[in-house]
DNA sequence: TCTATATATTCCGATTTATCGATATATGAT
DNA sequence: ATCATATATCGATAAATCGGAATATATAGA
């Protein structure tokens, strides 16, 4: 019961749903997820683990940077389950939409905005 | 997006998940339902109009008594998949098991209890 | 009409959840 | 070793959620 629910309560929430969306697209690093959802660092990270502990996405550190992705749903047949129907769901919200529009302009090097010259 | 979260949330809590088991054997008035979770009939009505709006289930009134059964999913493809997924999910659950088992014994006739003689 | 009963709604306290700011941790570079 | 930076954790606050008791609503029967 435990692990469904974790599923459930993770997908309860609209940033972390969007977040999955946002995965579906590509790979992203935590400041990425962040500045396309225009939320608090803390925060974005705080859904992160969320969503890791549901095993919904997965963590692989690349130096500095912590990368999220899909999990490939081999832990949780609720999350892969999930996982597959929101490929397809969700695609034409309004929400959802902008979202994944502005995502090609998020680029982890532009969010720091080094200063010019 | 709403009518998604709605259905999420729906499923977010384990005695409404019950209850979505418990309506898989069979349509059930809101007195059995509260009989066989062991919990106040305000929280049964309260539960089942949360699974209601998310069009997870359906209503109708027989008299005095209101039946709530599993719907069709023809109102929200989020309902209807996750209704179809819950089918066989949570089946080797040991709550699922143990409420189940007592179904049987749960009638509606017999919670009021109507003095012997 | 009056009574009894099944359900819905309201009210309230307790717990959880979402969010942010501040701080701590970890890693790469100097 | 020190500094800078990306991320995680902590602390606090506001909002949402869950539970039950009390009350309101609706319907069947006398």
């Amino acid at each position: 019961m435990k692990p469904f629910i974790r599923v459930m309560k993770a997908l309860s929430d609209p940033n972390r749903v969007k977040m999955i969306k946002l995965l579906q697209a590509k790979p992203l690093c935590v400041c990425e997820i962040q500045a396309a959802l225009g939320i608090a660092q803390s925060t974005a990270s705080k859904h992160l683990k969320i969503l890791e502990d549901a095993e919904l996405v997965v963590r692989f550190k690349d130096g500095l940077w912590v990368n999220y992705s899909l999990s490939d749903g081999s832990g949780s047949p609720y999350a892969a389950s999930l996982l597959g129907q929101l490929k397809h769901w969700l695609d034409d919200d309004p929400d959802i939409e902008s979202l994944m529009a502005q995502l090609p302009g998020i680029d982890r090097l532009d969010i720091v905005g080094k200063p010019p010259c």
